[in-house]
DNA sequence: TCCTATCTATAGCGATCACTACATATCGCG
DNA sequence: CGCGATATGTAGTGATCGCTATAGATAGGA
């Protein structure tokens, strides 16, 4: 909003106390948690160590926090899908690796279990509806890049001929949501993992012996 | 509580002025759409078409009232469920039979999408860990009734020797929950259909030529 | 008919929701 | 220093939350 030219202008007023940065890495720990809808902006402003007039002229209001906190959650979260996909050799590696960086991930006791974009689209009432949408486009752009770096194999030789690849990609990413959902339920890692590992059986085998 | 002796006894008062089961049906619907936390009071009263005290005197509160719809589905469910396990030649048919009634179940237009038992365990706060943990129950029995109906087969010598069985439940179960979350998502039947035949790709194969 | 029991509708309880008015504090700038 | 600008803490706003006190309505039993 108000940076728009030079890289860091001079606030004229009072300057903020605390640290933006860091409060926004408490609020996505307490949405992480327990959803948007079930985060009270008194949970937020205990756990940011704010006052509400803070929060509101920093972030602007709760809805505009929480989508500020989802963008912050994805950027990571994409960079390690985007080099995991980059890296391994097939598309077959490329959702191995994925689902095995998943399974240690979603039951990492370093953080709340499960996916941030996961934890907030049920127990939702009709009023969160702008949030929810904007949950939808990114749970399907995820399911998208995972299509794309089938669709590369694919185009390489890697799969049957016939193989659909959008299928596919849905497959897999319902794997990982419902392991979302195990993670949450209390699966550890080593169960998370046998789980992906069944889930690589279903991949397409070619007809031919290989 | 007041009906333990006869079937049918005379209430002494006013009777009541409206059909408890089919009260109970709207509520049910209601909290299938919203889940349990994200449901108020004045929804399910709007739906059920009476007052607060009648929803009150007749279900005890909103907890209450929740287990018992809870209840209720998973009665019609497992009764479904034990069908399937039943009638099914073998445990991969009737794994497979369950992955083909969910698919066009959960995104059937007569009810909401999704499955009630999942629709409330996101997004949630602290306050309702009492119903959180009934549900984790009931999915967990859930999982152990896919576990015993592959076991079975397992002793019929359906499967190789060394099939972890829990491991292969465990898998069918975050395929069913992912399932739940695409449907969410706005999959249609077909889709979900083709998720169901890629799982079935990773039932276990006999080492020897079948 | 009157009493007791039960259900019904109205109206409102205290608590919490997301959010903000207001006065005060602290900065750059003149 | 004073002045405008921005941030801060206090203390609340109206709305909604789950739930209930109360009084009137409607039944059986005396």
């Amino acid at each position: 909003m108000k940076r728009a030219n030079g890289k860091q202008a001079k606030p004229r007023g009072r300057p903020r106390s605390f640290d933006r940065d860091a409060a926004l890495e408490r609020a996505i720990d307490v949405f992480w948690r327990h959803g948007y809808e079930a985060t009270s902006v008194s949970d937020l402003t205990a756990a940011m160590d704010i006052n509400p007039p803070s929060l509101y002229a920093a972030f602007g209001d709760k809805e505009k926090l929480f989508l500020e906190a989802v963008e912050r959650y994805e950027q990571q979260r994409r960079q390690t899908v985007t080099k995991v996909f980059e890296e391994a050799p097939t598309a077959k590696e490329a959702v191995h690796r994925l689902l095995r960086e998943a399974a240690s991930e979603l039951a990492c006791s370093s953080h709340p279990r499960g996916c941030l974009l996961v934890m907030s689209d049920t127990n939702c009432s009709d009023a969160s509806a702008h949030v929810q949408s904007d949950l939808a486009q990114r749970r399907a752009a995820m399911k998208a890049s995972l299509k794309a770096r089938i669709d590369r194999g694919a185009a390489a030789g890697e799969l049957p001929r016939d193989t659909d690849t959008a299928a596919l990609a849905e497959f897999y990413s319902t794997v990982f949501q419902g392991m979302v959902m195990q993670a949450r339920d209390g699966a550890t890692p080593k169960r998370l993992l046998a789980t992906a590992e069944a889930a690589m059986r279903a991949w397409p085998r070619s007809v031919k012996r290989s």
